[in-house]
DNA sequence: TACTATTTTTAGATTTGTCTAAACTTATAA
DNA sequence: TTATAAGTTTAGACAAATCTAAAAATAGTA
């Protein structure tokens, strides 16, 4: 019923996400981090967002998002992640640069552009970082990733996501090849540090744990 | 020096216009009507915009935007119609639908993404209205239009562009296949209302007077 | 020129989103 | 269980962009 500023959408997608690493109840604090605001500015704008029925907000009990504030959210998240792959498949920029500006790009309104922005991409399931697109109604695909850390030596599996998005992580991945849809074998497991070493292709190199923990993959099965 | 707000952006897109329609000087109460908002709320406004160097304002006086405020203007101005290309060209929206969205992808902020952009739609010169696109350092081209009810019976013309560039102008000329590269005969000028019997393609039709002031045009020449 | 009418500016308020500092709640630990 | 720490909310303020109503300046005309 009401048109959410791009403000109260940015609120909105961060409790959504917040709510689904799980680690602890979204509260205040952890909304002001992940905003990069304080919390006396979370705690005005939770107080806005449970007006308009977004969230379920008690005084001093953290936060619940509503089934309109998830729809709102998904709404948004799947904007972004269009545009994220217009910008790496279209405008050909690099995975590690497009999300500031898919963060501007989210905020347009319209939904009959979104519509024919799915359709030209193809109707694509999955951003340039391997993370699933909503459809219209919100639905999304969700393959039971797990972390390269706990991939097994000997074994072989093809990169699906990350878990941390940022832009340097994002383009150290990117000097050793190590993109969504690649495969990996891994070769051997260090007892002391945990690092392995895996091989991309051709190339043999050693990933620490830092890194591996921060890469989702799945089995390998020869088709698809 | 200073980043615009997209406010300010789209003020300093309305002071360029206004400049450039040459009816009248630059006053308080024709941004407003542009702006759509108050002479009171222009007047806040002009203060800011000549703090930043991008016009010079003296109150009672009028406004001259300045080097730097046509720089931004033009910048926006060309965000705004490789927008209108990349909607109409590529996602295959008609040519009345595109403005307002092109409103507020004017104003994300990257120049990589403009440049990226402009690459993509192959470096195009006019935006589907027929208005010319400036290039990165400002610069556009300007091919002497006239209007249509400047033409002469047993003349043929391309369409270049239009002067009004509201949604119901725009769908009534689409409704006749009135779009900017179409060559338009003129068979009769009616002395009585300045109405004409125009031939485009195949099909014959009257023309307003109040249609064809609104409609620009260039000479027919056989090669381009 | 002097009186109106028009236009423009100022004054004072409002809304949105933000902040700091102080007060208050809840959690932790001796 | 009480003191202290950590987290949260309130109070009060600010900047951006807007508004209405009143005051001031300019333009038009008798």
């Amino acid at each position: 019923m009401y048109q959410p500023t791009a403000t109260e959408e940015n609120y909105l997608k961060a409790i959504y996400h917040l709510s689904n690493t799980g680690l602890k109840s979204v509260n205040t604090s952890s909304i002001a981090s992940s905003m990069e605001t304080t919390a006396a500015s979370v705690t005005d704008m939770l107080r806005k967002l449970s007006d308009k029925e977004w969230i379920n907000y008690e005084k001093y009990k953290g936060v619940k998002i509503t089934r309109k504030g998830e729809k709102v959210a998904l709404g948004i998240i799947r904007k972004h992640r269009l545009w994220e792959v217009f910008l790496t498949n279209i405008l050909e920029f690099e995975w590690d640069e497009v999300h500031n500006m898919a963060e501007e790009l989210e905020h347009v309104s319209s939904e009959e552009l979104i519509k024919r922005l799915d359709k030209f991409l193809g109707h694509p399931k999955f951003d340039p970082h391997g993370d699933p697109i909503p459809d219209q109604t919100g639905k999304m695909e969700s393959h039971d990733k797990f972390n390269l850390s706990a991939g097994e030596a000997g074994e072989k599996y093809i990169i699906t996501g990350v878990t941390d998005h940022s832009t340097l992580f994002l383009k150290h991945l990117r000097k050793y090849g190590l993109l969504p849809g690649v495969t990996v074998s891994i070769a051997e497991i260090m007892d002391y540090d945990k690092s392995m070493l895996v091989k991309v292709n051709k190339d043999k190199f050693h990933l620490s744990l830092e890194v591996s923990k921060n890469i989702l993959i799945k089995k390998y099965v020869s088709s698809k």
